[in-house]
DNA sequence: CGACAATATCGACATCTGTCAATATATCCA
DNA sequence: TGGATATATTGACAGATGTCGATATTGTCG
């Protein structure tokens, strides 16, 4: 579900790329999809919170209390970072336990150099 | 102009930070708007041209050519890139010439981990 | 000055997005 | 089985965003 999980592509040039050519459409697209996902206050608060967890996974449950928002609110914005790739979910029992896709986080990061 | 230029924050942990906290609304909103700034495929795609040009900087002309957008569209999207901080311009007779921002594109990569 | 060229701004419009209340679905427990 | 709890989905709505045509602004050159 997971949308350019495998793009590398780069905005600036990359170490002597060959080719050394500019984004084309399908890349620009498939990137600003990542960058939309973390272009949310929300979003960037619910994936830091899960980012700097101490046992790495946080339960939706907390993520409500913590932010201001209704509960649909944050189910909503914690699908939209789950299609990006950037979380995964494991439902255990009636609580869901969302982590962090550091690899994902690496992609996008090297995606800016 | 440029916002949040001089940002830190994190989304994932920092090297041992003593709070070790997540981010606050007002970091969130702060990174939300750069992260906004790179999540339209014309304005990566601006992005890229300028940061992959040979000598640094590109007419705005070559870029009207190169997107197939209109010339107030490009002009509206190398705004949005100039006020999130990620490129300069600067007009030399009736040209407008546009440069990158390595600094601030390393700080959003930063706020990556 | 006046014609031309490059860029920016304005106004309008369709689409996308964030938000919540209401409701549905799934799971646990007595 | 039935009630309670956690999460997801739906529907509606206001506000933001991308787009273009028309127009304004700025600078060059005869």
């Amino acid at each position: 579900m997971a949308r350019g999980a495998n793009a590398s592509a780069r905005v600036i040039a990359c170490c002597g790329a060959p080719g050394d050519r500019s984004l084309d459409i399908t890349q620009a697209t498939e990137l600003a999809h990542a960058f939309a996902a973390l272009s949310d206050p929300v979003r960037l608060r619910l994936l830091s919170l899960i980012a700097t967890s101490r046992n790495g996974e946080v339960c939706a449950c907390t993520m409500v209390e913590a932010l201001d928002r209704s509960q649909p609110t944050v189910s909503h914005h914690l699908k939209v970072l789950r299609e990006a790739g950037l979380v995964t979910s494991d439902k255990r029992g009636t609580w869901m336990w969302y982590r962090a896709v550091p690899e994902r986080l690496a992609a996008v990061r090297a995606a800016l150099g």
